[in-house]
DNA sequence: AATACGGGGCG
DNA sequence: CGCCCAGTATT
């Protein structure tokens, strides 16, 4: 159903977001500063990450690497390491890439142009406009869930969110509510309704700044919206590892940028059968990835002497890492959970 | 246009 | 257990 509303209307339902967005707007770091450096590094970390669960990282991250030139100059494994958990870890390589493409391409200056800020790896359209409007006053709009959420149920429109067009279709109609110049706090005040308000379950419509606007609630079909037709399908995967340990000093390898947990550690596949007499223990766990239903089984073998351990680590490649080593680096999350209860007396997190 | 990519929270 | 979250790159 195609929305007949004219502009002004389209204003005024924007003003009374931005007036809400004053008063109820969330404090938090990022929030504080104009800097550009920080906005990309925010807008990266909470590409698809809750504001609570990224947190931490973005503090952490911001404090070890403070500017573009400190990231640049850094390792990929240290990079990683501030992105321990986080997911998606190709993110943390793009950053890592884009700071380079910073120093060389724009002389360690952070781009201001829409295009040249759309040219950073792992940067898209979303984090583009958000950056723009945050940091440069540019009025676009950043569209993002949120924006297909709040904006579907103020129109009661059905638009397929999951189609490859719902990006610009939106776009325009966020557009026409933006009051001119203040595209950086629309952008925001559209995440914060669509985080505490216009939530995707049990939304809290009788707290909401726009339910007078809202045609969703007006029809009281707001669970109906948005609409979304894409069905993804999970499949199985298993993985078998091999934690082979002397006193306290283990087997690791770090994997390829490709598939999963792009270059983070990892254990051995499979345990040579020699070693089947040294088999103490064996940990099934099951984990979920977006698109996979993981088993992951784990083969406890302690060795008899450290020897054998260093001539295996030698001949096949892999590294030796006591507990304390494993901390600085990053393991995907079961794995890390793993070392976790071998290790339960070590902070690894 | 479709698919892959982590991990956590929630009903 | 399925859906969703401050999306992007790849095919």
């Amino acid at each position: 159903m195609k929305t007949k509303k004219q502009n002004a209307d389209f204003l005024h339902v924007g003003r009374n977001l931005l007036g809400w967005y004053h008063i109820h707007g969330r404090d938090l770091p990022f929030r504080k500063t104009n800097d550009p450096y920080k906005i990309w590094i925010c807008e990266i970390i909470f590409q698809q990450t809750r504001i609570e669960q990224g947190l931490n990282h973005y503090n952490r991250f911001i404090q070890r690497f403070p500017d573009v030139q400190t990231l640049a100059a850094a390792s990929t494994d240290e990079v990683l390491l501030y992105w321990k958990g986080l997911g998606y870890y190709s993110r943390a390589l793009n950053l890592h890439h884009a700071a380079q493409q910073i120093l060389t391409a724009f002389q360690g200056n952070f781009p201001e142009k829409y295009e040249d800020i759309l040219s950073l790896k792992g940067v898209g359209k979303y984090t583009a406009a958000a950056i723009s409007s945050i940091c440069f006053g540019e009025n676009i709009p950043a569209v993002d869930g949120n924006f297909y959420r709040v904006l579907s149920r103020i129109f009661a429109d059905d638009f397929d969110i999951s189609s490859s067009k719902a990006f610009g279709y939106f776009s325009a109609l966020a557009l026409q509510m933006m009051p001119e110049g203040e595209a950086g706090h629309f952008n925001e005040a559209m995440m914060d309704l669509g985080s505490a308000i216009c939530k995707p379950k049990n939304p809290l419509c009788e707290s909401c700044p726009l339910n007078d606007d809202c045609l969703a609630f007006q029809f009281g079909k707001v669970q109906d919206f948005p609409v979304k037709t894409k069905k993804t399908k999970a499949t199985d995967l298993e993985l078998k590892y091999s934690f082979v340990e002397f006193n306290g000093i283990f087997l690791v390898r770090q994997r390829k940028e490709d598939f999963i947990w792009k270059k983070l550690y990892e254990f051995p596949e499979k345990t040579p059968v020699e070693w089947a007499e040294f088999v103490i223990n064996q940990k099934r766990v099951s984990h979920k990835l977006t698109h996979k239903n993981l088993m992951i089984i784990f083969d406890h073998v302690k060795l008899p002497s450290l020897q054998i351990l260093q001539k295996f680590a030698a001949k096949e490649g892999y590294f030796l890492f006591s507990a304390e080593q494993a901390r600085q680096k990053s393991f995907p999350k079961p794995l890390q959970n793993f070392l976790e209860s071998i290790f339960p007396q070590t902070e690894m997190v």
